[in-house]
DNA sequence: GTGGTCTAGACCACG
DNA sequence: GTGGTCTAGACCACA
């Protein structure tokens, strides 16, 4: 039977966070360390995850500095 | 008429800081830019004034970081 | 696909000057500050370009005076 | 007194730790994590000094696997 | 006021 | 979980 990977279930998770509006434009996600620690997951699995949220729009990578919930 | 040095006057400043407890052992002191700004010196003035106070053990640099009051 | 580093984007682009002439022998580069901000980049990504360019024979850093192309 | 910088002082150990035999050709150096804690330093210290040692062919940074010492 | 060193900690690319 | 890139901003050494 086929369960959702990692990576998606995390999307989904953030993505939800930003639809309440727990998450504003502007804010700051917690960095991909602080994501491994608090779902358990390795590097791989967060990096994928927030990259499927860049490639969608929600979430902008700025390098050095952290990953940013995009205005829309 | 012999004027003090203007690092050295900024020097009693600082101290006369820590001593009246305005700084306590461990503060952060303003970063050089700011001490340049408050006071309206240069780099050289705020960093020889800095050096006498650190041979006199009364503050710390910690490289990249920052100019710490010293514990005594 | 592959994007070049900051710094080697902005190596490239001192290394030009020298080349093109824009730069002459003597002269001296703009400051790490003015390189910064006239490319919106950090004091790493300068300093590794010129670090580089230093390596290489191009440039020449002088403490306290500015970064000179070199005689070749 | 000049004293060395950091970056230096650690790719003198390494290079050292080569010469002596201690660390043979296609051995692999400890991550940078564990230079960072073993020597105290940031990140920038430790990736200088592999940087020169590489550049002089001491070593080689092989991307997701580990840096190596260099057959000679 | 320059170049040089350094910290802390982030994201990115690769295996 | 590694190496590599990058940010922001600090102190240090020199002229």
């Amino acid at each position: 039977m086929p369960v959702k990977p990692k990576w998606e279930r995390l999307a989904d998770h953030i993505r939800g966070q930003i639809e309440s509006g727990e998450l504003a434009p502007g804010d700051q996600l917690p960095s991909t360390v602080q994501l491994k620690a608090q779902h358990g997951v390795s590097t791989t699995v967060v990096r994928q995850a927030i990259l499927v949220l860049q490639t969608q729009g929600w979430v902008q990578g700025v390098h050095g500095l952290g990953v940013f919930v995009a205005d829309r």
